[in-house]
DNA sequence: GTGGTTCCTGACCGTATGGTCAAATTCAGA
DNA sequence: TCTGAATTTGACCATACGGTCAGGAACCAC
């Protein structure tokens, strides 16, 4: 006899289990906040009795931080493309190219790390002062290099990664005032294109990178 | 004798009180969110006991929704600006310096509407669907007059105007993570004053605005 | 003063929330 | 098949929340 379809090993479900609890949990912060948000929904969302989430994640503070390392997680890999690029158009051009990428397939998550970065991050503080700033620290050292290298204007580091974070997020944090301008529509294909090429052209340009 | 200094009316009392509450409550969601927020801290915040909020304020939703509003009535203001101007580099120029100032002086307001926005707007998707949207369109035929006029690059104005509100709107909502990779210092003076520039320098350039 | 209106507030209420727990069920290995 | 560990779940609890209300205080026109 056929073995049935039944090949899954415990720590396989366990992990199965954590992964739709995280993702409903993920939309249910995203949309109501973590104040708003409620254990029960969450398990309404992930169609588990809310008991099973304790048994899951012990707290509502652990389940929610586990969703924000997530989303940093899925960032900082982003970075790679800045780092193996050979100058500044590639390189940032590339590096707005995937996370505008990520504000389209993963617009709940950046919206759970701004609303956790616009209460004062009481929860990512720490990753704040080691990770991303490392990350910025390196990103800024390349971007300099570029500077007294003339392929680029003279910018202040920061503020140039400032503006790409910003411009990038705007389409996952404020989606929906985009969409509601664009006359209560998603933006299609074409209107992400066009958006990603927008962006890219005038930071680009504005930063002498593209002639 | 000299009158004793009792010079406020009835009215002029009424909105004392209206202006301490929404103040206290713009503090208190921007730091919490909607629905972390509390009646009782915005009380405490305010110095009153939160019976007295519901006699100016029925719910809290009607004060939340007013909190809004203000907001809302400040970023108008600074379209202002933007209207009197003769070109590209005069009124961007001017709308940007407008609002990284707003994002100086009100970024628990900026916070409030960010928040607003990202939950889906439930409160004021009207505004959105009425005011900004016939703001939005007021001003992106204004930049499409400036590009067949050729004072500015061809670029699509509303994603123009996404980024101006996104990179001016970034230095309130995540403030907290600016000052943590600032060393846990908020910016200077000087710091404020080079961010204007930054942003200025590189839009501007980047729309082909500043030759 | 006096009557009436506005304003203020402590005490209270129904509800919903995060979290607990013990009993039941499933499962892997011997 | 048996056994112990992992998992699932309904019922339950203490707390905190938004909101109400009645009674008192302050104020103003007459």
């Amino acid at each position: 006899m056929a073995p049935t379809r039944r090949s899954s090993s415990k720590k396989e479900r366990r992990q199965e289990s954590e992964k739709l609890i995280l993702s409903a949990a993920e939309k249910v912060f995203a949309e109501a906040g973590f104040g708003g948000a409620t254990m029960q929904l969450i398990a309404d969302v992930a169609g588990l009795p809310k008991a099973n989430l304790h048994y899951y994640f012990p707290t509502k503070e652990s389940l929610y931080r586990q969703v924000v390392q997530n989303i940093f997680q899925i960032w900082l890999q982003a970075a790679d493309i800045f780092d193996a690029a050979d100058g500044p158009a590639e390189g940032i051009g590339a590096y707005i190219d995937a996370k505008m990428e990520i504000s389209r397939r993963h617009p709940e998550g950046s919206k759970v790390w701004a609303s956790e970065v616009m209460h004062g991050a009481p929860v990512i503080q720490d990753y704040l002062e080691t990770t991303l700033m490392e990350w910025t620290a390196g990103r800024a050292d390349v971007i300099r290099r570029w500077i007294d290298e003339g392929r680029m204007d003279p910018v202040d580091p920061d503020h140039l990664l400032y503006m790409l974070w910003a411009t990038t997020q705007h389409y996952a944090d404020f989606g929906h005032q985009i969409e509601t301008l664009n006359g209560g529509a998603p933006l299609s294909d074409d209107q992400w294109e066009a958006a990603k090429a927008s962006v890219k052209q005038i930071i680009l340009r504005g930063i002498g990178a593209l002639d």
